[in-house]
DNA sequence: AACAATAACGATAATCGTTACTGTTATTAT
DNA sequence: ATAATAACAGTAACGATTATCGTTATTGTT
């Protein structure tokens, strides 16, 4: 069994991955967690950004390359800048639920990924005073 | 300049791709393609499947892990599943574009990805027989 | 409060998909 | 045919992630 006692390594990485609003890769939460507790160990920050995926308390990005996490488990958009690479939330309607619907499918389907491609706000306007 | 000129091993990784209709990782296409062509070299392959993604002749899926590789560009959805880890398409809707909107956003969107996640009906299926 | 069982840790080695490098081959324009 | 160089095969390097292992810390039980 797993993640069945509480850590102070885990309960750091949440909080802090629950206090920012960017969407970091695990080595940009280990780098800032390690400002709290400077012996927290890679290898302990994987562990658990595994554990709290699999037990849905966060969400793991992905668009090739690095991974990335997001502490909201409301379901709502991702956007993925082409020139930094990050991901940023985008307003998502409120009734999403209805907005794209469930396909026909003969297997099971318990959720949905979507992520847009394009330039986000900060690197537009950067491009744009060029 | 990339890929001005053409080369057996590019026409026949993108043949193969465009033959068949499962979304191959890019293992999977090597195995394949060297059936045609043995000498072929892994760094090849991946040289071309970088060329082709950026000249939009075929479409990488992500999911964490290895990547996935289609050769269908009209825009369509999929589902990956959580036991065989492979994607298939969804019957998508007709008029997809109308379907998602495109979110009130400051940058510039152009496309995106949307990825189902659950249990394909293969694995639906061997699941229920036990 | 001390003890035993073991989940979780820190440190580090290993894995593995992907990319970069290097000398050779093949395509294309002249 | 020749020259220029894109693309190749083979292989080394890279980097994010995972696995291993001996130690530490949490938790239930005396």
């Amino acid at each position: 069994m797993q993640q069945t006692r509480k850590s102070r390594q885990r309960e750091a990485i949440l909080a802090n991955l629950r206090a920012r609003c960017d969407h970091p890769t695990a080595m940009e939460l280990y780098l800032s967690v390690r400002e709290e507790i400077p012996s927290l160990s890679l290898g302990t920050l994987y562990r658990n950004l595994k554990g709290l995926c699999d037990s849905h308390q966060i969400i793991r990005l992905s668009d090739g390359g690095e991974e990335h996490y997001d502490a909201c488990t409301v379901p709502h958009w991702h956007i993925k800048c082409d020139h930094c690479g990050r991901f940023y939330d985008l307003p998502t309607p409120a009734d999403v639920a209805s907005v794209v619907p469930t396909p026909e499918y003969s297997g099971k389907i318990y959720g949905y990924s979507l992520i847009f491609f394009g330039t986000c706000e900060y690197c537009a306007r950067a491009a744009d005073e060029k």
